[in-house]
Formats: C-alpha cells, sequence, structure tokens
DNA sequence: GAAAAAACTTGAACAGCCTCATCTTTTAAG
DNA sequence: CTTAAAAGATGAGGCTGTTCAAGTTTTTTC
C-alpha cells in the first residue's frame, strides 16, 4: 500500500482544494484569504503554500476541473454532430456555455482568465492556456469532421476557421463573465448571430440576410 | 487664468503619470512599487492615491493615451480603405498591431487586459472596455463603408462581422502579448489567415483554398 | 489683511499574499 | 527498537498595495 505520508500529503491536497473550491464560490475569489483556506482544511498558511504556488494557482486549478469535463463533454458532438453546420457549431458552443456556471461563479472565471493572461509563464498559467488550445483544437476537429461528411467545403483550412470561431466565442464569454447581469441566453443569441455568416460560407450556402 | 491649486493638481497629476509611463517601460509594471513613482513623481504614496483609485488604475491611464491614438489614426483608413476587402480589413488590424508596442510593453498590455477583465465595474475598467467597444465599432464601421462601396454584400450584418473579427483579432493580440517569443510578423501572418476566407465571404468571391 | 473654511498632502499603519528558519513527523538504516 | 536522515508542516515576519487621521496650503469671507 501507498506510504503514510503519501496518503496524508494526498488528503491534505484534496481538502485544500476543496475548501478552495467552495469557499471561492460562496464567498468570491478575491475576498476569501489564503488563511481562510487553510483553517478550512486544517492546515496552516506554510503548508498551503507547499501544494500551490499561488492563490492564483489554486483558483486555476479548481477551474481546471470544470474545463476538463467540458471537454470530455464535447466528445459526442464530435461523434455525432447535427447535420447543419450551424447547428453543429452551436451544439457545441452551447455545451460550453451551458456548463460554465455549474461549479464557478463569474467573478471566479474572471479571476481564472486575468490570471492566465498576467502570468503565462506560470505552471498555472501554461495549464490553462493549454486547456484552451484544447478547446480549439475541438472546434477545429468538428469542422474537420463536417468536412469529412461533405458538409463543409473541402477547400477550407479547418485550423484558421477553428481560431477564428474559438475565438470569437471565446471573446464573448469573456464579455459574459465582465457583466453580471448578461444572461446565458443573451451570450447564446450573441455568438449564435456572428457564426451564422461563417456557417453559411463553410456549407456554401447562399449567405444570411439581414431580414 | 486657473487658480494656483488647479495648475499644480495638474502639474502633479501630469508627473505622476509621466513617472509611471517611463517607469513601466523600463522596469515592468509588476516590480515599480507606488513608492517609486510618488519618489519620482516628487508627491508622497498618500498623493498618488488621491488622482489614481489603485495601481492598475494608473496603468490603464498609461494604456488609454497609446489606444487613443491608435483609435485616432484609424480614421484615414475607413475615410480611403483599399480596393479588396482583405486588404481593407488588414490594412486596419495591421495598423492597430503595429502602434501596439510604440509605447507599451508585452507585460503593460497583459496587466492591462488582464486588469480590465478582473475589475469590469471600476472606472478605469469602464475605460478600457469603452474603447475596446469603439475599436470593434471602428471595424465595423469599415465593413459598412465597404458595403457603401458595394465591395462587401449588401445583405451582411455588419455589426455581427465586426464583432466576429475583432473578437478574432483581440484573441489573436492576447496570445501575442502572451508569449514573448511571438513577433509582430507572426501576428500578422496568423490573423491574415483568419481573415481571409471571411473576406472572400464578405465580398463574394470564390472561397480561398488550401493550396 | 486676519481668520475661518475648504481643499489637499502626508506618511504611519493596516491588510493580505507569500517566504523561510525552525520544529515535527515519517521513513530508512543498523 | 533506536537512531539518523529525509520530508514536510508551521507561523511569525517581510513585502507592497491601500487607507485615513492629522497636518499643511490655498481660497474665501468679512
Amino acid at each position: 500500500m501507498a506510504g503514510l505520508r503519501e496518503r496524508q500529503k494526498a488528503a491534505r491536497e484534496r481538502r485544500i482544494l476543496e475548501a478552495a473550491s467552495a469557499k471561492f464560490r460562496s464567498h468570491g475569489y478575491r475576498s476569501v484569504k489564503i488563511e481562510d483556506l487553510a483553517e478550512m482544511a486544517e492546515v496552516s498558511v506554510g503548508t498551503v503554500y507547499n501544494y500551490y504556488e499561488t492563490k492564483g494557482d489554486i483558483l486555476i486549478a479548481t477551474v481546471a476541473m470544470e474545463v476538463e469535463e467540458v471537454i470530455a463533454a464535447g466528445a459526442p458532438i464530435l461523434a455525432n454532430p447535427p447535420q447543419r453546420v450551424d447547428d453543429a457549431l452551436l451544439a457545441l458552443i452551447y455545451q460550453y456555455y451551458d456548463h460554465s456556471l455549474e461549479y464557478l461563479s463569474k467573478e471566479m472565471w474572471r479571476a481564472a482568465i486575468a490570471h492566465s493572461i498576467e502570468h503565462p509563464n506560470t505552471p498555472s498559467g501554461r495549464r490553462y492556456a493549454e486547456q484552451d488550445r484544447r478547446l480549439a483544437a475541438q472546434v477545429t476537429e468538428l469542422i474537420r469532421v463536417l468536412q469529412g461528411r461533405k458538409l463543409v467545403r473541402q477547400n477550407l483550412i479547418a485550423t484558421d476557421l477553428g481560431t477564428l470561431i474559438f475565438g470569437a466565442l471565446n471573446q464573448a464569454f469573456i464579455e459574459f463573465v465582465k457583466q453580471d447581469d448578461i444572461t446565458l441566453v443573451q451570450l447564446r443569441t450573441q455568438i449564435a448571430a456572428q457564426i451564422a455568416p461563417v456557417a453559411s460560407l463553410m456549407s456554401g450556402d447562399a449567405p444570411v440576410t439581414n431580414q
């Protein structure tokens, strides 16, 4: 069996992460002190720092669990996408959006995104960036799948379109978490409008009209 | 003439902003202490806080000057855009990109963007968001101009395309400032690839090919 | 021009993130 | 089982952004 020390370490790390996840969500990332987490996890402040480099790292660790779930939940959509290009893209994107607030508050997202931009070369910054890359890759992969099913023109470059669409969905999401009064419905509407013309380009349909 | 007090206030604010602009660029935003700015501007720490609410606000004030210039420099391109859709869009975007590092370092951009996301409801957060909105509006306006010149299909909705394109250019810029080793040339190449298919959609040409 | 009021400056003190020298616990060696 | 070594926990203290009660300068009042 695993040594005592090893088991204790794992238990402490788990308790710290659980404490963070709960307190960040209920009290807000900013207003939770490391001391609070230490107390809840029944360790000292110094011990928290033996497991996580900074407060931001702890946040990224909680966000990463959520993102991992979202990526996994995207796979079935790639395996069996809707037969219209815009439906397929929106199915994947709405999937991302709808799960985003399940375990995380908008304030947590703001802090996490800000952290990943401000500290791109820390382990947690890289971790966040890597998950971002995997999400973008999933969008690109969906386009490739649709190309395989002859729903998207073969001469379009999947990575460029995937990056474009991911940029737009990410930007829309950032605006969503920046403003507390924007709803998920509004976020969906916003991205749907931007996707529509691109989807029509991709499928080769007549472009959408203004009416 | 303006009262003595008023002139002194203006001079102090200017000195603080100049100190910030110089030190942030030369020593990095993070490592500059408010105390350093106070010393260089020949005021006390408390006085710095009479003029700016937080350290982040001071940064946004320096960034805002730069963005203001970029927006102004965009106007001539709207007045007389290149005759090809992709050239027109890229002329405007390259204009943004090429000016971005004139007075600001990548580190300053990272901190500023992070600040604007994490503190969207502070005056400086709103200020940054407002300038972002104006940049996006400029892209949208360019599309409208091109529609007026019959270079872009009339039935496309300018705001949706403008938002889509702005999202992509913004996302590419964030990746650019996150990685110190990405060059402006690489940034240009990156966005050009994403713009190409959209520009072809907009103009109604045959879509670009993979070759 | 003197006194009162208003506006502003100041820096010591506070808050919260993080470090590190010291102490405690676990493991390994004999 | 005892002892030495390794690993890890601890919390007081350092650092820096921010606040605010007290002091100073400018303006207004009479």
